[in-house]
DNA sequence: ATAAATTTTTAGATAAGTCTAAATTAAAAA
DNA sequence: TTTTTAATTTAGACTTATCTAAAAATTTAT
């Protein structure tokens, strides 16, 4: 049985893992836990101890087999949830994310997969990202960021990557939800911004706002 | 902000409040919460640093107005809960106590009147116990103990008393579900154990059972 | 290759919640 | 009304998770 503390470490360390391609070093992890470096010494230790992950004194931590079917198994809970709060509970999409970081350490393999066959064994959750299934398998859908697009390329939105309430409600307040259709119209070089089209309507959209947006194309 | 382990005592005085119409004593707390008697007595004493409730050494402690109210809405989320376990999830009434004692906590008024509405704001929860409303009031249905019963009298069973799933898988294997009509047969003095008729089956139930089911009658 | 800067770890402290054992107070029995 | 018993509180310790400040190791720059 594992703390809420312990549940939120092995989850970042699996995200930061998927997003770097390398270990995990001290105070990445820190700024995303929001807590001090010394603390996620302890806390690595701590895992190691209890075979979750493979730390090296000053090299960085990095999940084992069994640290990683933990880290899928919250992360399940927590897309399920976020899936049920919108689909069923009339919330939006930036509303859920800190309550799925309370639900998701709800203890009861049976109320999981309940409530996975309850909402259709959803695929991805209300910011795109996959739901690992009951065994921690997922669908990786090819998507495409849209800073990788050129002049008259388009594409659909499945996929946003900073799942802040201020970055939804900033893209909501532009049309810019899961599903819309998005063209390039034209990039400007000096900053990297973008003017795109949605419905036939036209804006601009910063670096910033481009990085965290993935279509398929 | 309280904590998971406020709410538990909080809503454990409550309930023993409700039950003896006395302040509270240390022992019989320490025994609901599954601790010892020394934990009880620092714990009240935040409590009451917390103004939740009025504790006087050796005396005991009652819930002061907030700390009723406090008590009122993790009941109300733990009897949700349950109810959406059983309604939407398919869990048994025996099933659902463990996790809501872990649902209970998540803090979200949204969340809970929400699930609320998706409820059809049930006025009782798996167990017959009534769910307060968003302002923390429910309504106390007229249920008699099956023990004031005489032979002959009958009524339906609409709460009961005793959440163990130990004692609920006994009553469903008997038949004894809410809602069942039952009827008493005949009664024995010298064991306070009686005979009922439950869809024209017959069998004895012993003191320990009669006391924890309540009917309407 | 050495020095400076950065990252990471260690040492020691704190707060919450729990425990055991001892002391105190209240209640019951003699 | 003493004495005995039971209930409750206090004192001191432990665990988990956190922090600050200082030390150590690693990386980067000169
Ligand atoms: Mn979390
Ligand atoms: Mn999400
Ligand atoms: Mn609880
Ligand atoms: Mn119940």
């Amino acid at each position: 049985m594992l703390t809420n503390s312990e549940e939120n470490y092995i989850k970042e360390i699996y995200s930061l893992e998927q997003k770097h391609q390398t270990d995990v070093n001290t105070n990445l992890l820190a700024e995303k836990i929001e807590t001090k470096a010394s603390s996620v010494t302890d806390m690595l230790k701590k895992l190691a101890k209890k075979d979750l992950l493979i730390y090296q004194k000053y090299k960085g931590a990095k999940l084992n087999t069994k640290g990683e079917k933990v880290a899928l198994a919250v992360v399940r809970k927590h897309r399920l949830w976020e899936t049920f709060l919108v689909e069923k509970l009339n919330f939006s999409w930036d509303e859920v994310h800190e309550i799925a970081e309370q639900l998701e350490h709800i203890q009861s393999e049976k109320l999981t997969n309940e409530l996975d066959a309850f909402l259709n064994f959803p695929k991805v959750d209300p910011h795109g990202d996959p739901i690992p299934d009951v065994n921690g398998n997922f669908a990786t859908i090819k998507t495409v960021c849209l800073s990788k697009l050129n002049i008259d390329d388009e594409g659909v939105f499945v996929e946003v990557k900073d799942d802040s309430d201020k970055f939804l409600k900033y893209l909501t307040k532009n049309n810019i939800t899961i599903g819309a259709k998005i063209k390039v119209v034209d990039k400007e070089d000096f900053d990297n911004s973008i003017k795109i089209e949605i419905d036939k309507k036209q804006f601009n959209i910063s670096e910033n706002v481009i990085k965290n947006l993935y279509l398929k194309i």
